[in-house]
DNA sequence: TTAAAATTTGTTATAATATAACACTATGTA
DNA sequence: TACATAGTGTTATATTATAACAAATTTTAA
């Protein structure tokens, strides 16, 4: 019997409520939200975010320290992300663009140097706020 | 008597620091660093950081909670960031790409927003690591 | 020049984010 | 079975960042 891809306990309890949620969670916000469910300290809920992020079940971002589910169609297990995020009601989406992931992905620096991975950041004003 | 661009002791001294420094440092290890000119306490530190990413002088990698002074001809005062990351040695370059920061400053998404600033990490590994 | 306004500083305390370390349990593999 | 790997529970602690308040300095403009 070999390994599904699938979840642990603690892992399926903390997914299931980022993936519910329509804005980006944070680590104490999670571990308020799971104590009933019997996750009690911030170790269990931070192993279950980096095995999750690590899968590409989740994304973390970087300028909020706060967690989504993956949304993406273009990300390919997190090598490249991009998000934008509203600077006034903290709303985020990820954004999967075929073209800019492209792009991005195939992008050298002047060196000639090349990346395996990015994560990108927009800021602004979403639909709704502006 | 208008007021020059010019930085107070304790932001000048920060950013003599940093921008010293051939790699990234962290809020607590600057304030360790300066220390013997008087800088006593987190909140002078911070206070200073902020103004200074404020003024574009340095950017903040926000994967890794430290800071780097600009270096770059095409960053436009912190609206269009992007650094190159080495996940070897911890090496981070700002990236100076007109092409790049006309293309990623024009991004719309599927909705047809245009976003005011960005943020992009890419990661790899420097020259010198592979 | 002088008084109000804005900025910067110094200080103490505390909030928020994240990891170390260790003992134990559950699951997958041979 | 027995070994390895992954996950759990727990306590303590490390790291990153801000609140709040008083004082000093610099800027602005009457
Ligand atoms: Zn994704
Ligand atoms: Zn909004
Ligand atoms: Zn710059
Ligand atoms: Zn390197």
């Amino acid at each position: 019997m070999h390994k599904e891809n699938n979840l642990s306990k603690n892992q399926q309890i903390i997914f299931d409520l980022i993936n519910k949620s329509s804005e980006p969670l944070k680590a104490y916000t999670i571990l308020f939200n799971v104590q009933k469910k019997g996750i009690k300290a911030p170790p269990q809920v931070y192993r279950a975010l980096d095995k999750l992020v690590q899968t590409g079940k989740i994304h973390k971002i970087e300028s909020k320290n706060a967690f989504v589910a993956c949304r993406s169609s273009s990300c390919e297990i997190s090598k490249a992300t991009a998000f934008s995020i509203c600077e006034s009601c903290e709303m985020v989406d990820e954004i999967s663009d075929a073209k800019l992931t492209k792009y991005l992905s195939s992008f050298s620096d002047k060196k000639g140097t090349k990346y395996k991975r990015f994560n990108l950041e927009f800021f602004g004003l979403c639909k709704k706020c502006k």
